[in-house]
DNA sequence: ATGGTTGTGTTACAA
């Protein structure tokens, strides 16, 4: 089974990227993230004629979240628990083909420090929380998504160039480490080592210089990894036209 | 060199 993470920066503006990839690779669960439209604008036909199921948790403008599944959907819980008041829609979990998946799109948090690095730091805290209740059920879970946060400076081209980034600062990393400390494995470290990107800013030509960074993780619980065969990124649909400024992050596992 | 680009939706904001 595969399972891939992607944060395409618009489904509408991304359609023909998103579609061409699905006929391609043909994951069997995708997470995606910053859809940027309400549910109503979600071209859902686009994806059931491709024979996936969908949970979709859609903002105007801003962010959303979506997850698609060639299984049957159940358990979905739409928004990270721990604030009532908290409008963005940044995270969806659902159960799916006997595993657990959550999409996440962790708040950027810049500039820091200010009032959007502590909403990041805080979103972390309930992440934290969340994390630590679904493991406590010892299932099989993939949590993945644009977590902006580079865990350390051997996934960023060049640490000096991001080290007032709040992707970077120690107040972000230890919380990631946190909740790989509760016993998740970050799947793309698995086998290999080194820079591995998965985010090319759009500016000064990073794409073609690959000055990446890697933010986007699937994060595996002990009853996952244990089935995990291989993991890659994708970067084909980054060098395409119209790309997204991101590119997929995917695990198989087996039985 | 304090730049550069993309998307949404309006001429600003977020990334």
């Amino acid at each position: 089974m595969k399972i891939a993470t992607w944060n395409v920066n618009s489904i509408r503006a991304r359609l023909p990227r998103v579609t061409e990839w699905l006929d391609e690779f043909s994951p069997d669960i995708a997470l995606l993230q910053e859809i940027k439209t309400v549910n109503e604008g979600f071209p859902s036909t686009e994806f059931e004629s491709r024979g996936y199921n969908l949970v979709v948790h859609g903002q105007k403008s801003y962010n959303g979240v979506a997850i698609l599944s060639k299984f049957p959907i159940e358990d979905a819980l739409c928004g990270l628990p721990g604030d009532d008041g908290d409008e963005q829609a940044r995270y969806i979990e659902a159960f799916t083909g006997g595993v657990r998946v959550a999409t996440i799109y962790l708040p950027n948090g810049n500039p820091c420090p200010g009032e959007k690095f502590d909403y990041k730091l805080g979103w972390m805290d309930r992440l934290i929380a969340r994390t630590r209740e679904v493991l406590s059920w010892e299932e099989a879970v993939v949590f993945g998504g644009d977590y902006n946060v580079i865990p350390a400076d051997e996934d960023c081209y060049d640490p000096m160039a991001w080290a007032d980034d709040a992707l970077t600062q120690p107040e972000s990393r230890s919380r990631l480490r946190t909740i790989l400390n509760m016993g998740l494995t970050d799947a793309i470290r698995v086998d290999h080592t080194g820079p591995y990107y998965s985010y090319w800013d759009y500016k000064a030509g990073a794409w073609q210089k690959d000055n990446g960074v890697r933010i986007d993780h699937l994060l595996l619980s002990p009853q996952a990894a244990d089935r995990l065969v291989q993991t890659g990124i994708d970067r084909a649909p980054r060098a395409r036209e119209k790309p997204s400024d991101h590119t997929p992050v995917w695990c198989e596992l087996g039985e």
